[in-house]
DNA sequence: GGTCAAGTTGACGTTGACGTCAAGTGAAGA
DNA sequence: TCTTCACTTGACGTCAACGTCAACTTGACC
């Protein structure tokens, strides 16, 4: 279920460090508890974009990280079209012109604006989960004294 | 646009204290920002209840409750589904039997393990926010450094 | 050389969350 | 009385985010 499974036999190879490792889809799609289609998916939205062996997509770390990303944005609400639009000008930035640069930022702080909110909204949502537990323990408390 | 509206030229009038102030279908979308269409559907849904004088929604404190939780858990990404069986088990309560409130305890406890989770996932992302805004800082700096 | 698992590309189906019409009702104001 | 406006109920359309199925290639092992 959890097996290495790496290109060959042979194991590893790569070129001297472990940090060149590489995943197939499958294996990405086991480890976050996806389907392959979706990671297909997710490359025709043009979240992902794998080298390829001849048809085959090969990930490295590079993809996981977008991968695992774009799964914490899903998970917070987000649609893949905002995610894109953080994860491909993430690293569009290399050799960046300013515009680009400062486009960034922007749309840096409208997140950190959209988190600061989900956050007042999380922390609203436990408070009136609190309330409601209160509530809960009042009421069974009086119907077990009533033996 | 924003007529107060009541049901009657002769205003508000209602019993004696102020609590009881009703609300047309279009007073609420327009307050929340949404289509009427969007309310009948969480009604259709199972997430409001409104009263009715004959055809016609008049809506109460607690079904504007209602809509503001719905809301809130929409934007912390829960499904409609999951955001009814804590609304409705919410005011299924009064004398509620041991079971159901054993259950409404349940439920409550994994929301809140949800939201631990998410509060996880929204530190993370201010984290990540963090570094790649501090990215940019240093590549604008040395961007214009070189004039 | 066969086969078997895992990967590939279409293409179409599905589900949730609404939008968009069409056709009608009820009450207030000119 | 007539108009106007907000509200109503269907019924169908749409869009995002995948699921599902069919038909195919590819590499590893027997």
């Amino acid at each position: 279920m959890a097996t290495p499974h790496r290109t060959s036999k042979s194991s590893s190879s790569s070129t001297t460090s472990g940090a060149a490792r590489t995943y197939t889809i499958g294996e990405l799609a086991r480890h976050f508890g996806i389907t392959s289609r979706t990671i297909r998916f997710y490359e025709q939205e043009g979240l992902l974009e794998p080298e390829r062996r001849g048809q085959t997509r090969i990930y490295r770390d590079r993809e996981r990280v977008r991968l695992k990303l774009t799964l914490r944005g899903k998970r917070l609400g987000f649609s893949l079209a905002e995610i894109r639009e953080v994860v491909t000008l993430y690293d569009a930035m290399p050799d960046g012109d300013i515009q680009q640069l400062r486009r960034l930022m922007e749309l840096l702080a409208e997140k950190r604006t959209e988190m600061q909110r989900r956050l007042e909204d999380i922390k609203l949502m436990q408070r009136e989960l609190d309330d409601v537990e209160n509530q809960c323990r009042e009421a069974l408390d009086t119907l077990l004294e009533r033996h």
